[in-house]
DNA sequence: CCGCATCCGTTTCGATACTG
DNA sequence: CAGTATCGAAACGGATGCGG
């Protein structure tokens, strides 16, 4: 069941012994948005067959990426979650992001974009953790009613928590998202047409702007 | 022959639909230290069948990531290159090498630790472009013979050309200079028992310590 | 429903042999 | 040197089933 490695001496191959196989760069890139469950996994990653996920996150946990949590009752449920050392995966997703927006393809009008994938291209991708003013900030953004919240300093991201409250909110269409980091639109006018919501105080605003280029 | 992608609208998934099948990422890693022939590959990437290294490097030909090249007669030899859109891989080679480099276990006494991979171990994962002081600077790490330069601005290494003169020049066993990375000795304890070579200017040799943390 | 396990046809990989 | 051809082994993807 040791999947295949490739026997270098490299931190590269090291890597790609661990995180290269199929799916599981992309179950990590899930598990970094929060706590997820065997379901949402699947329901994320169409064409995973079940057998096979269980089996990658059998070897996450087996290299200690990612931990297995039981919420409590009512209804006891699993959780996978990433690890401490899970997390230092996050600059590898990035970086693939970055890579990846660059080489995506305008979404045509029949593709869906989801409101993580949106994350992920517009706002992820581009954190500049040099740009950030206020290491405090959390910046919060609604797409099509899913809320996540950015911590400036880290580019932590997390389905928005209402015990925190953010320095900036930021409402729109996940497509609208993509097109003012195409360059298509740019933010003020969308602000003034109303696609997209800012509020936040001024200075607030200029720090988001700043930390993600907008 | 196509090959399998995912179907997602997400960066993520995009990058690894163009660079995340199995040997590609160390096919990259490899052309990242310069035009490489059809042989140096497969010398260097033991277990990938030659008509899976040609299937690989036509779909990263397809994809613009690499470029075929015929050097001139005496004998005509094809190598491979990183294109000008393929050096977009180089940050997501780094965040993997840095990832790995920290779970990688120190090597056994038997352990080869070859030079390509004390240099991505060791410096590349390493490298702090903000630390840079002198972007003009060229650094030369000559490991069991091989000599490789790095560009101080960028941390773009390639075999070293003798028509640049390094900054500094670092001379060690690789094994040594995964010792000192860990922490096992001091590059200062290392340069005086000769196990390491260190020649430049002063100043150069504390902006070399600065940009890798040495 | 959720979290898997089992089965099975298909694709991909790896090793070796062979060729211009 | 730079690949192509072949073939058995492993991994994958899809469907289905099953206990809690």
């Amino acid at each position: 069941m040791a999947s295949r490695t490739y026997g270098q001496y490299c931190p590269v191959a090291h890597a790609l012994d661990e995180i290269g196989d199929r799916w599981v760069l992309l179950i990590l890139r899930d598990l970094s948005f929060g706590p997820q469950r065997f379901t949402d996994l699947r329901e994320s990653l169409v064409g995973l067959a079940p057998n096979l996920l269980t089996e990658r996150l059998r070897s996450l946990e087996d290299t200690g990426l990612v931990s297995r949590e039981e919420l409590p009752a009512p209804a006891a449920r699993t959780v996978y979650v990433l690890s401490e050392s899970g997390r230092q995966v996050i600059p590898v997703l990035s970086a693939l992001a970055r890579f990846g927006a660059r080489r995506l393809p305008v979404p045509s009008a029949k593709t869906t974009v989801k409101p993580r994938a949106a994350m992920i291209a517009a706002i992820i991708a581009f954190h500049r953790p040099d740009a950030v003013v206020d290491p405090d900030a959390t910046y919060r953004f609604v797409l099509d009613g899913q809320a996540f919240d950015v911590e400036a300093a880290t580019a932590k991201i997390r389905r928005a928590n209402n015990d925190v409250t953010p320095s900036v909110t930021l409402t729109a269409a996940p497509r609208v998202l993509l097109a003012i980091r195409r360059g298509d639109k740019s933010l003020n006018d969308c602000t003034n047409s109303g696609e997209v919501g800012v509020t936040g105080t001024k200075s607030a605003i200029r720090c988001l702007r700043a930390a993600f280029g907008l």
